[in-house]
DNA sequence: TTGTATGCGTTATCAT
DNA sequence: ATGATAACGCATACAA
């Protein structure tokens, strides 16, 4: 079942059926609905494989991740893919885990594949220990296809790359958040984090912005770094809390780790909002699952999503786009917070 | 940059060439190393189009989904796409959502891709209003290429079918775990549950059965579907309560369901489980969340998404696989349940 | 062991 | 408006 017997079946040639086929104009009418009963009656599609000798596409894009069942990442993933297949591209899916020899033969995979572009979900792919050419593959492949960075950030000014970031402004969200605690009274903030990826050290940085405005010292000892669970995150309380430091306060660099805040106050008996006030990341769904429910930033994942996406279909088709998209954070008030 | 390339440079014919890339015995050792070189100097790889025309295979298998953002959607898909990659294979990810119609199209978008395999993660592709004539694009499909649901149940014992079912003993698991708590003493058992899908429903038989073999009624008020979501579960335990109608366990669908009947008691004052005891289903990350935290019955994901990439493997290799595989669940006990 | 020639199913460039 | 034909880059049957 190729395009010859389509073109005999409707008896013409079979250019006449590739241009039926692909929408171009010189062909009459008549002839046309011709062809497009015939392809109707044999169920005709044409070969990808051919198609994309021919044209060098595929119309698919590759989604590059760490782990797409972390709850961020799933999400991007969803509406990443809902979007592109609304412009008629596939996504390849491609987890990488954190190790960097990993990413590189994954996106060297995708670059085998003739995948048309490349977005590298999650900030993951640029943290503080990639080193002085950590980022070169990403370069590179950026000058053979378009790469788009979701939550991440890369200069792409560089000549003869197609390489853009679209992202939430972390920092200046968490600046914000802060300083609302801030102006309550609070003065014993804990930042809780677990990566040095791009986006948690960017939030970091909102945090001492915040206590530099307020003229509040940044102490070390309340800028926990931990593992990125529950227990991790409670553990990191709970020895700060045994070693006499108080605090009135807690903002997490994800919902996961605020969950493990909760559970601190919980285990100690110790009131949120009204003794702790604790503030989340993502907005996730963990973010209705404790009691009380977590005030969380939402960092927009399907706005930011979309737009990468969109991006990325505008210089496929040629278009010149910014190399840097940034979107406003949401506070979501809810009850572990009191303002 | 192409074979021909490599074979001017490494000075044999493109046959030899291609022999080497396909580890053809067929090459002394001399000139195999020679073109190894030249393919090592040149940073060539093979066009996947010309290589896909010629072999009909692109090395690549559609995972189908309806919601890739689903906590347990998002694990399975994980470990599908973490198994297919280790055996080579590339997953092209198409989310459905729940419209039949996007099922077909995805399908068919897939198969017109000329995917090697498709797998259907989640049960929500067989469920029980899916008419007579809902799964025809699944058998048909599957006449042209293997096909395995995950989690779902479909006969492929049809000829010139490959069809094949990989899945979890979900009946059994939800009957064992009522039984427990029947065997507790527990006598007025909700079943909380939000879809009609297979899983679903099995689920559901299970809960039948454990009250049938303890002699107990099943009272249609106790079986309430509610939606996917904290406040419809929640919601629907409130309905219950405020008719007076007594209960003292709760069984879940999944997780998120039991996160909404830990804050329905919460929200009563109600003791969990000294008064209320409750089980989740699915083992998933929300089972920390709450407090205390979710006895959940844990359906294995990985072990299933695993067993399932192998089983399309082992098809796709030319060899044979049973139609049915069937895993068993096991219960998580944690602080929602006494026993 | 190696090379030659053909087929795979398109798209695109010429003619007509 | 339509048709003939040359790429596209590989695998492979067959020849040497």
């Amino acid at each position: 079942m190729n395009i010859y017997d389509v073109s005999k079946k409707a008896g013409v040639s079979i250019a006449t059926v590739s241009r039926v086929l692909n929408g171009n104009a010189n062909v009459s009418e008549k002839t046309r609905e011709r062809v497009l009963s015939a392809i109707k009656e044999l169920d005709y599609t044409p070969n990808v494989f051919a198609r994309g000798l021919g044209l060098n596409t595929m119309k698919a894009v590759g989604i590059m991740c760490t782990d797409s069942s972390d709850i961020y990442l799933a999400n991007a993933i969803y509406y990443l893919e809902r979007e592109l297949r609304r412009f008629n591209y596939n996504a390849i899916l491609c987890c990488t885990g954190n190790d960097a020899g990993a990413r590189k033969s994954c996106m060297q995979l995708l670059l085998d594949k003739r995948v048309d572009g490349i977005i590298l979900a999650g900030s993951q792919f640029i943290c503080r220990d990639a080193g002085v050419d950590g980022y070169d593959y990403i370069i590179e492949a950026a000058r053979e296809l378009p790469i788009v960075l979701v939550n991440g950030r890369l200069d792409g000014n560089r000549d003869g790359c197609r390489l853009y970031s679209v992202l939430c402004a972390d920092r200046e969200a968490v600046c914000s958040a802060a300083s609302q605690l801030i102006e309550a009274g609070r003065r014993n903030i804990v930042y809780l984090y677990s990566g040095t990826s791009y986006s948690s050290l960017n939030k970091l940085d909102g945090f001492t912005d915040a206590m530099n405005q307020a003229g509040l010292p940044v102490r070390p000892e309340y800028l926990r770094q931990c593992t990125r669970d529950i227990a991790g995150a409670r553990g990191s309380l709970e020895a700060l809390y045994s070693s006499r430091m108080p605090f009135d306060a807690v903002i997490a660099s994800d919902d996961m780790l605020a969950v493990g805040a909760v559970k601190f106050a919980f285990a100690h008996g110790i009131r949120v909002p009204d003794d702790l006030e604790i503030i989340g990341y993502n907005n996730s769904v963990l973010a209705n699952c404790t009691e009380p429910e977590l005030t969380s930033i939402d960092n927009r994942v399907e706005l930011v999503s979309t737009r990468a996406v969109r991006l990325l279909i505008q210089v496929l088709g040629g278009g010149s786009a910014p190399p840097l998209d940034i979107v406003a954070a949401e506070l979501i008030k809810r009850n572990t917070t009191k303002f």
